[in-house]
Parts: C-alpha cells; sequence; structure tokens
RNA sequence: GGCGCUAUCGUCUAGGGGUUAGGACGGAAGAUUCUCAAUCUUCAAACCCGGGUUCGAUUCCCGGUAGCGCUACCA
C-alpha cells in the first residue's frame, strides 16, 4: 500500500476512540477523541467509543464515569459504543484463528513477577527460551494437563522479513520483524491482551482509520502482524504526536498533578468550543494563520495532513501557584476570546450556575445586565465572582478606607466628593446619561478632575478601584444600594 | 542496552534551496477610555550541532547530540 492511498479517504471512515478506563479522561485522551471525532464529523463518517476494559485489574466505575462527563461536558457525540468485556468470544476466536494457522504458541513460562529486569538491562527480549520450538503435540499435552500458559505471537525470525505500514501522519514506517518480542495474544487466564482485543475489534467493527497516540506508534507493526495473521487488511494509521508537560515528559497526572484532568478546565470555567479549540491547535494547524475558530470551522478545517510530528508542550507552570499558571496561557487567551464572541444572553445563561453554585442569589434578569459589564474582564467564567462580587453581595466586604482617597487628594477630598456625590445622587435618574453628566458637573464643581471624583465612589461601591465602568455599574445597582454604600463609605472616611 | 520517532522565537505554529524566516500566546514600551479590562501601535525573541550535495542550505542527504516513545501475561 502507497502512502498516497493511505490518505486518500474513503467515502464513509469509521474511527474510534478506545480508552481505557484506568484513570480520569486527561486532556491529551480528549484531544484524541476530538481529533477521530473531527475526521468523522468531516468525512460524513461514524465515530465509535469503545471501552478497552480487558486490564480487569485496573478498571475502575469511577473512571468509566470521569470518560463519560468529560465527554458530555464538551459536547462531544459518538455514533456507536462497545465494551470490549462483552466481547471476549469473538477476540478468542481471533486467538484461535491465529493458534491454528501455527502464527501463535503456547508458552508455560510463569508470568514475570514485578520488576522488569529483562527489559531495563541489556539487549532485547524476544521470547522465552524453549516455548517457541514445542512441538503441537508435547504443548497439546501440557495444555491438557492443565497447566497455565499464555499464547505467544510467533513473530518472523528468518529471512529478514520486515514490517511495514504507511501512517498519514509520521509517512513510511518499516521495521524488522527480528526486532519485534513474540508479544502476548492470551493471558494465561484466558483473557485477550490489549494488542489482540483492539485488533480483533478494529477489524470486526470494520474501523477504516485508526487515529491515536503516537505512544501506538512501535506497537503498529504488531498490530500489522495481528491483522494479517486473522486475514485481514489492516486498517489505515495515523499517529498524533503526544502532549507534554513543559518537562517534556508525558503527561500524568501522578507527575502533574489535577491540569491533566479534563474536569480541572471545566470547574475552573472553561467554555468548552474554546477547550476544544485549544487542543486543536496543539500537533494540529490549519496553516492559515487561523487560531480562533468555532466547532463547525474546525469540522471543516480538519485534515490529517494538517497534523504536526513533534510532541507538543502544554505550558502549564511545573509548581502553579495563582490559577492563572495553572493553564497554558494560550488556552486562557483563547478562552477569553471565545467569551467575548458569546452573546449577552449565551455569555449569562453559562455565567448564573457559576454564581448560584458559589451560594448568590442572582436572578437571570440581574444577570443579564452585570454580563456585558464584565465580559471583557473575564477570561474564564469563574472570574465572574471576583469580577462582579458586589453586585451579588447585600453587603460589601471591607476594604481598606485609603482606597477611597483619589488621586493627588487626601481623606478631606475623598470626604467632600462623597458627600457631593451622596446628594446630586439622590436626585438623578439611574441610567448612563444622567449619571455622566451629573457627576462631571459635580466634579467641576468641586474644581476636581472626573477622574478623582469617579474613584471614591467607585471604591465605595465596589470595593475596590477596579471595576466595570462607573456608570453602568450604578445603573444596575440601583440607587438605594449605591447610597447605602456611599454612607458606610462616609462613616469609614471620617 | 535494542528498536522507532522527532528537532523553527520561552510556548503553539507557518514556511521553504536564494525570504527583512511569517502569525499567535506570553513579555516589554506607548496610545486610548473615569479605574481595570478590551482595543490599537511599536519592540525584543527562533531555524540543535557537524559534515556533505549545491553557485547557494534553516530547508535535501548522512552523522552526532538531545528529547520522547516502545521494549509487560498495562493500555
Amino acid at each position: 500500500m502507497s502512502l498516497s492511498s493511505a490518505l486518500a479517504s474513503p467515502a464513509r471512515p469509521r474511527v474510534r476512540f478506545a480508552p481505557s478506563p484506568t484513570g480520569f479522561l486527561h486532556v491529551g485522551s480528549a484531544r484524541t477523541f476530538i481529533f477521530n471525532w473531527l475526521y468523522a464529523r468531516h468525512n460524513g463518517g461514524t465515530m465509535i467509543l469503545r471501552l478497552d476494559d480487558t486490564d480487569v485489574e485496573r478498571n475502575t466505575d469511577a473512571s468509566v464515569q470521569s470518560i463519560f462527563e468529560g465527554l458530555t461536558w464538551l459536547s462531544l457525540s459518538w455514533d456507536e459504543d462497545y465494551k470490549q468485556s462483552d466481547r471476549g468470544a469473538l477476540h478468542r476466536q481471533m486467538a484461535e484463528t491465529i493458534f491454528q494457522k501455527g502464527l501463535a504458541y503456547r508458552d508455560f513460562t510463569p508470568a514475570h513477577t514485578g520488576d522488569s529486569e529483562k527489559s531495563g538491562a541489556q539487549g532485547t527480549w524476544l521470547f522465552n527460551p524453549g516455548m517457541r520450538e514445542l512441538s503441537r503435540e508435547e504443548s497439546d499435552r501440557h495444555a491438557a494437563a492443565g497447566e497455565p500458559f499464555a499464547l505467544r505471537f510467533r513473530v518472523p525470525r528468518e529471512g529478514g522479513q520486515l514490517v511495514r505500514f504507511a501512517d498519514a501522519v509520521y509517512g513510511e514506517q518499516v521495521k524488522a520483524a527480528v526486532d519485534i518480542e513474540d508479544f502476548a495474544l492470551l493471558r494465561s487466564d484466558g483473557m485477550p491482551t490489549y494488542h489482540l482485543a483492539s485488533c480483533a475489534d478494529d477489524a470486526d467493527l470494520r474501523i477504516s482509520h485508526i487515529i491515536r497516540g503516537q505512544d501506538h506508534l512501535t506497537n503498529t507493526f504488531k498490530h500489522v502482524l495481528i491483522f494479517e495473521a486473522a486475514g485481514f487488511a489492516p486498517p489505515q494509521f495515523a499517529h498524533l504526536p503526544l502532549l507534554v508537560a513543559p518537562d517534556g515528559t508525558k503527561l500524568s497526572k501522578r507527575r502533574h498533578g489535577p491540569v491533566v484532568s479534563v474536569t480541572t478546565y471545566r470547574d475552573a470555567g472553561f467554555l468548552p468550543e474554546a477547550f476544544i479549540n485549544f487542543l486543536c491547535l496543539l500537533g494540529w494547524s490549519p496553516k492559515n494563520d487561523r487560531e480562533q475558530m468555532s466547532r463547525q470551522e474546525l469540522i471543516d478545517a480538519f485534515s490529517l495532513e494538517g497534523i504536526n510530528r513533534a510532541n507538543a508542550v502544554v505550558n502549564f507552570k511545573e509548581p502553579a501557584v495563582t490559577p492563572e499558571e495553572t493553564f497554558d496561557p494560550k488556552a486562557v487567551w483563547l478562552n477569553a476570546e471565545h467569551i467575548r464572541g458569546l452573546a449577552v444572553a449565551d455569555l449569562s445563561a453559562r455565567l448564573l450556575p457559576v454564581v448560584r453554585e458559589a451560594g448568590f442569589n442572582v436572578t437571570p434578569e440581574k444577570m443579564l445586565r452585570i454580563t456585558p459589564l464584565i465580559r471583557e474582564r473575564i477570561k474564564l467564567l469563574r472570574e465572574v465572582l471576583t469580577a462582579a462580587d458586589f453586585f451579588f453581595v447585600d453587603q460589601l466586604p471591607p476594604y481598606d478606607p485609603a482606597e477611597l482617597i483619589p488621586q493627588k487628594g487626601d481623606a478631606a477630598l475623598a470626604l467632600k466628593v462623597l458627600q457631593r456625590a451622596r446628594e446630586v445622587l439622590a436626585n438623578v435618574e439611574f441610567k448612563h446619561d444622567p449619571l455622566d453628566q451629573t457627576l462631571r458637573v459635580a466634579a467641576q464643581e468641586l474644581g476636581i478632575k472626573a477622574g478623582q471624583m469617579f474613584q471614591p465612589i467607585r471604591v465605595a461601591v465596589c470595593g475596590r478601584k477596579n471595576a466595570p465602568p462607573l456608570f453602568e455599574t450604578l445603573e444596575v445597582l440601583g440607587k438605594d444600594t449605591t447610597l447605602a454604600r456611599i454612607d458606610q463609605a462616609i462613616q469609614r472616611v471620617k
């Protein structure tokens, strides 16, 4: 098969995402799902979710939950789903086929316990001595006697045979068969290994394209061997560069903490579409300098040709001190871009649950009025809690009265400003233009700059110096709250 | 150790035998608004090293180095 034919996409590709439910859904897995999904949706194909749960020891229900939870949050859909543990018969049948062809043999060597002494040291382990050559009769006798065995693939050792496949991302791949060990197909408890189960299912489900992490690139030679031994044409392969931490190592929960978990992004206030957008830019490029893209734009632009070969760093700070540093700055920026691109009503609806979960009572109507004031001031949904806190509380948390003092002023000026503001605001309609006009006039009358007038009021009503524009803020806050807070500020400055 | 893969600003990337090596994030400076954001302008910042091929390599080839992956009866 030539590379160009591998790159040609069939009319209706069938792709799959096949996680092993042994941990939380992490960002690398999510990206793999997304690339498969994009490929399927772009080409009008079928997206399959398959739980590769052949490792009964390590599987957990919590992990399955985590996978669904993450995919649900991202609104990523699939068309068919399967569980490998339901398909054991199929796996064993394929093993049997390969065994009957003499392409696999029983290995009665006890399973290795603990350390990998055969890997770390020197040389490559290829097979356990004596087992490959066992005659069929002898092998049958041992098996009949009830001796446990693993079934191993009999990798061709003579004739300088080469195993090859075309990878849509990494190009033509060739490896000498003699460099491939006699990997296991069946464990001694009869359970299929990942390699066997994966190939059996991929063949049975008629997967056309296997799009997965590059950590499987070398394994693919084994898979090609399995497909061919079982009489199937291997599907087409596309391996994805890995997502790595700033230290260059593969992302892992143990080493890198919660930043690798999809739910961490959700809980911090990422928009699912922004998170997907970010993940797509890691190891793939539309090659036209586009960065901010919607789901549909990604589907339209996606192609296997745009995938890179080098690992991509998720640029979070290793010892993250602030929430900002927890994430790749580009992800945060992209999120802010998507937030700004949302219609006010949409953003407001997404902000509401965040605010309510934090324990504040806000009506959808009020949230709708607050939203435009903070839309350009938050990068993550969660920041609504710090950006708009003063809208939600009855009583402002304590602040330093010194903050009330305007630029080039003193406490006396602050007091003067607040008292004057209190007077004029009592008699004005709480709408942008009248407020603007009234306060500017008041500043003029006091002989101070507008900024000097606004700052004490801002601190009085917001409890801090940095806040959304003043008139809009007052409008939403309303006259009663505004006057009450100014009164309190007057008390504090005295 | 063996085998495989990879190498452009700090990060994500575009590009490609002759380019001022482009964009974005982040950083710095400035403009601007009532503060903060947003926005705009400007600046700093990269082709891993060594050989070859060539009139000319960052680009093609080889070697080195480094990183990553696989080397389990894990996936």
